[in-house]
DNA sequence: TATTATTAAATTGTACACAATTTAATTTTA
DNA sequence: TAAAATTAAATTGTGTACAATTTAATAATA
């Protein structure tokens, strides 16, 4: 390929519809989101204390590909809202402890319903739905 | 589905691998674009200027999907770095026209390696990548 | 044509996102 | 075991993102 016409263009590039992708879709979560007073970053993080209960800032952090730079003020903020509660380890007081609250829990039967609706404003075939997933996955991974 | 169970896990959305996908392929930009001294968002902005060489900011906007909130404050920056000229069109003064500057072409050059750079990074067969970025903007599509 | 509506950027305010540094705790090692 | 190295969060600083509002210019219309 002519390096000084073409590998520059918007168009060919593969990050840009995946940051043009993410960022949209990401909005549209933004309507449903703001009922329950989460941002989306804090209803990622949500899902993984639904999931776990309990996790330290690290291991939070690796599987949300954040760091403390952007967890720490926002934990700090499901705190504040007693989604989760916040505690220096007693083994290690490295660590800081994230657990779930009980409003916490509660939180997760007023979200359930969010996933369908946002898949529901674009329309996508479950094959490529599919396939799309399986190579985010696979870019994930080759990267790590 | 058992919606109380399944459908909120990190790992069953298909947003979160996008989210994740975009922000580390970004990150993997930021080394390469060091060297030329801007920021992802400044350089698809750039890649933009490199092809149409003159443009307003809502038509930016469209192309980047980004909003003047976003965008002004960037080129601002841009400008201040010489890569382009901000001004107000004649025609009609609500529109600022962008224009590239010789400084600005001449940076062109030094951005050509950066995409197989990157690229090399991960390994993505050629159907995967092609498959994936269809895929991508039949979303995008789906979603205006 | 004077008023109203619309449009385009800029501004404001909140919340990430992340590199780099700092702080404090724990391990390693000389 | 005391000093050095490592580790985990927190902090700092810069740069997005974007909703909502404001400002200024232009277009539409009563």
């Amino acid at each position: 390929m002519d390096k000084n016409s073409d590998t520059l263009k918007l168009e060919n590039q593969l990050c840009f519809p995946l940051y043009a992708c993410s960022k949209e879709i990401v909005r549209r979560y933004k309507p449903y989101l703001d009922e329950i007073d989460l941002t989306y970053t804090q209803y990622i993080t949500m899902m993984v204390m639904w999931e776990v209960k309990q996790i330290n800032v690290k291991e939070l952090g690796k599987k949300l590909f954040l760091d403390s730079g952007t967890l720490t003020p926002l934990l700090k903020k499901l705190e504040s809202k007693d989604y989760v509660k916040r505690e220096r380890s007693k083994h290690d007081e490295r660590n800081l402890i994230v657990t779930i609250t009980e409003k916490g829990e509660a939180l997760k039967s007023k979200a359930v319903d969010i996933p369908e609706k946002v898949s529901a404003c674009m329309t996508l075939s479950e094959d490529k739905a599919k396939a799309l997933y399986s190579v985010l996955y696979e870019i994930l991974d080759s990267m790590e």
